[in-house]
RNA sequence: GUGGGUGUAGCUCAGGAGGUUAGAGCACCAGAUUGUGGCUCUGGGGGCCGUGGGUUCGAGUCCCAUCAUCCACCCCA
């Protein structure tokens, strides 16, 4: 039976409270992105199915398993993003944009749907800050991305994560490389754990990555994508390095590591954090010098990463970062006798209009009760609207944290707490 | 898709081997001299005990199913 008081499974509500977090977020994001020059992109929630098919790969467990497709009334095959890099794709291709000053290079901040089982960090509506750039091979470029991203989490705070680094080669090299691992491979096959064996055939590098201790035990001294790239590959990996050495980054080059989607080519990096759980990937990107090629465009290169944002969040909550500080309201119009809702709500506009945030009681309730709602919702100021202070033109001005009172002239009171907030926010 | 844990108030949880009107803390609301928050005290509202079926004289408690949730695998952010 579907409970209508309860959001989908793997779907979440984010509320006003949690909310605060995201903009905190969102704001580092934003700054950032301006800082290193890339400029928001917003694509469509969904798209024609075919596109992830051809841009992510068919084998892969996101199209075989995990997406939300469905048909419109049209009769056309429409899914849910699963990712956000074919999109963009899609978008820079559509709008010929690499007719424009290369390389493109865009973020976007977006849902992303995948029908997955819900565990700790994974949902099946979930977030993604990421970026991609368009039109440029250099490595230096590579090495940017990693930085924006490495960047983001210190400002975010967290201080646990690792860069793992890895090249994964292009189309020459690694199926090369590919039959090579399975002819060192093939003796020991029915050994492996039985998702290994199915690897073997489907995706052998990803067999390097498996959990399994008689895995790791089985592949250990076997060749490496790393030690068997072609020389163009060999050359930009030692650049990107290079470049990371340079800017004094530190980052592990993990020869096991793997991407599980179809179009990575040469550099593919992961940050991990240690106080997650089984989802401990925050960050995972790479090139893909061949997408654009694969979904009919031209063979332009592209690179790329995607950020976890309810893994960001978890990971700062699960590292004790300090909360990011509550917009609270500067003002309460409390009122009191006969003084009426309308009249104080007047008085809250005017404040409103000086850029003053002020709030007042909806609920007609008891002075008291009014005091304590002011507190509750951390007013630093509140203002008593009285039958006395209307007589006198006198309205009541108490300082909520300190507690002292004074009388202001209801004609002074807006330009004086005006004042008094713009001080404390210098 | 596979395996395991858990579903009692808004939240965190109690409810000995089935037996009266299902409890606590926090939160919420009201009051404690008729116009003053945080601390304290008093009172109050709130629960199809996840849902459906079964066993029983009797089920929050036992059994089955189902849904949800959590953890792990797979995969990934």
């Amino acid at each position: 039976m579907i409970v209508l008081t309860k959001a989908p499974r793997g779907t979440r509500d984010i509320l006003p409270d949690e909310v605060e977090q995201w903009q905190f977020f969102e704001e580092k994001v934003r700054a950032l992105c301006r800082l290193f020059g890339y400029a928001e992109i917003r694509t469509p929630v969904f798209e024609h199915t075919e596109l992830f098919l051809r841009g992510v790969g068919e084998v892969t467990d996101i199209v075989a398993k995990e997406m939300y497709t469905f048909t419109d009334r049209g009769d056309r095959s429409l899914t849910l993003r699963p990712e956000g890099t074919a999109p963009v794709a899609r978008a820079y291709l559509e709008h010929k944009l690499y007719g424009e000053a290369q390389p493109l290079k865009v973020y976007y901040i977006e849902p992303m749907f995948r029908y997955d089982r819900p565990q700790a960090g994974r949902y099946r509506q979930f977030h993604q800050f990421g970026v991609e750039v368009f039109g440029a091979m250099e490595p230096s470029l590579d090495a940017e991305v990693m930085m924006l991203s490495l960047h983001l989490f210190r400002a975010l705070g967290l201080g646990e994560f690792s860069l793992q680094l890895n090249s994964v080669g292009c189309p020459l090299c690694r199926a090369a490389y590919r039959a090579c691992l399975q002819e060192e491979l093939k003796e020991k096959v029915n050994s492996f754990c039985p998702d290994c064996t199915g690897r073997f055939h489907k995706n052998p590098l990803r067999i390097l990555d498996c959990k399994h201790e008689v895995c790791q035990e089985l592949t250990v001294g076997v060749s490496l994508m790393i030690d068997n790239l072609c020389g163009d590959c060999a050359e930009h990996f030692a650049a990107v390095r290079e470049a990371m050495d340079a800017l004094g980054e530190s980052y592990v080059v993990n020869p096991r590591l793997v991407r599980g989607l179809d179009y990575y080519t040469k550099t593919a990096f992961e940050i991990v954090s240690p106080v997650l759980g089984a989802q401990s990937s925050l960050c995972g990107g790479g090139r893909y010098d061949h997408l654009l090629a694969a979904i009919g465009g031209p063979d332009v290169p592209g690179i790329g990463f995607g950020i976890g944002v309810e893994r960001v969040l978890l990971a700062r909550a699960a590292a004790g970062c300090s909360p990011p500080v509550s917009k609270s309201i500067d003002v309460f119009v409390a009122t009191a006798g006969n003084v009426s809702a309308a009249e104080a709500l007047r008085v809250v506009m005017d404040l409103r209009a000086e850029g003053v945030a002020a709030d007042k009681d909806f609920l007609g309730r008891s002075l008291k009760a009014q005091f304590k709602f002011a507190d509750k919702k951390q007013a630093k100021y509140l203002v008593i609207l009285g039958d006395e202070e209307i007589k006198r033109g006198q309205v009541m001005l108490r300082d909520m944290q300190t507690g002292s009172q004074t009388d202001v002239a209801l004609a002074e009171l807006t330009s004086m707490v005006a004042k008094l907030v713009k001080g404390a926010k210098k």
